[in-house]
DNA sequence: TGTACATCAGTGAACGCGCGTTCACTGATGTAC
DNA sequence: TGTACATCAGTGAACGCGCGTTCACTGATGTAC
């Protein structure tokens, strides 16, 4: 099969850890194949054996933290002040994964930017079933989106205590 | 000076607009000099006579819409709902600005990050005036910038009346 | 008015770069006989 | 237990691309005499 990996067998996971690596080190931006491949210490076509192209792995990665930030919001319990700090979390656990996911859309109309708008679409949906209205729900989402990128872009410093800090801001309204 | 210049005397202006253009067609990342020159019919070579670099034509692309929508927000009034939907006319108005202005940051310690940061901070002014608190304010800042990156992105259809909307989802609290 | 000259916004050619992707290949592993 | 073979994850070389930037240049304009 392979002459000599340096990855340890898997290297589709090497590729989207690398991925990961890349996006908090250097952002989205970043991300390109022959990187990602150097980083995983392997020949850039090898990533096709994994990948269909350099869109795909972009996606997976993207997925992955999707799936990740509904797991977060699942396991944060009913209360839409928990959820809100859950989502906060996510982002400032995952900043680059996060732009990855919400922003830097490359073009609306690419195939892939629908996927990811459906992803986010999914996402948001846990805060949908927590709050009555349709508006209230979409209230909610844009004041902690818009609360999560301003944290990650550094606009808001949130001093000792970070949670009570977010915690004031998302109840200050 | 010139040998045939087609802009009409003022290539800096032309560049610039152009850069407009591309920003709404295509987006930040679509943003080169070789190809802003060629929008303004000129050699990559002579936007170094206008701009040091691709960076410092970028970075004026956003301070025209720092400027702009200081403009807007200033002349808004002192109603905080008029204010927050003045900054979300802008940025309905010019979503590839916009992102440009808010997203995409390329690194968070480049010099032409802090400047832009600094300009966030200053088109953010107005809010805190206008508000009690500061947490207030930045939770009005929050909503108002998430709610304006969830349109532009397409996740919140606004529909005949999408100021009436707009309204709606910022009350909707 | 005519001439010499400085200015400087433009030019085309060239640089080196990293990129995504394709290609024919190689060689270790696993299987069938 | 040996041997032939298929599989397929890896390889290096090469493709064409657009990019930012540098360079020495050109030639129309405006000014000084």
């Amino acid at each position: 099969m392979a002459k000599r990996p340096y990855h340890h067998g898997n290297l589709r996971a090497a590729l989207l850890a690398a991925g990961r690596q890349a996006l908090e080190a250097n952002g989205p931006a970043s991300l390109s194949l022959r990187g990602l491949a150097r980083a995983a210490g392997v020949a850039a076509p090898s990533v096709y054996n994994h990948f269909a192209s350099l869109e795909a792995l972009t996606l997976a990665l993207a997925e992955e933290g999707f799936s990740e930030i509904g797991a977060a919001l699942s396991g944060a319990g009913q209360d839409p002040m928990s959820v809100g700090l859950a989502y906060l979390g996510f982002a400032r656990c995952n900043p680059g994964l996060y732009r990855l996911m919400f922003g830097e859309g490359r073009r609306n109309d690419s195939p892939e930017g629908a996927i990811l708008r459906a992803r986010r679409q999914a996402a948001f949906a846990p805060l949908m079933v927590l709050v009555g209205s349709r508006e209230t729900a979409l209230h909610q989402w844009a004041l902690v989106h818009g609360l999560a990128s301003l944290v990650i872009d550094g606009h808001i410093p949130l001093g000792p205590d970070p949670e009570a800090r977010l915690r004031e801001i998302l109840a200050g309204g």
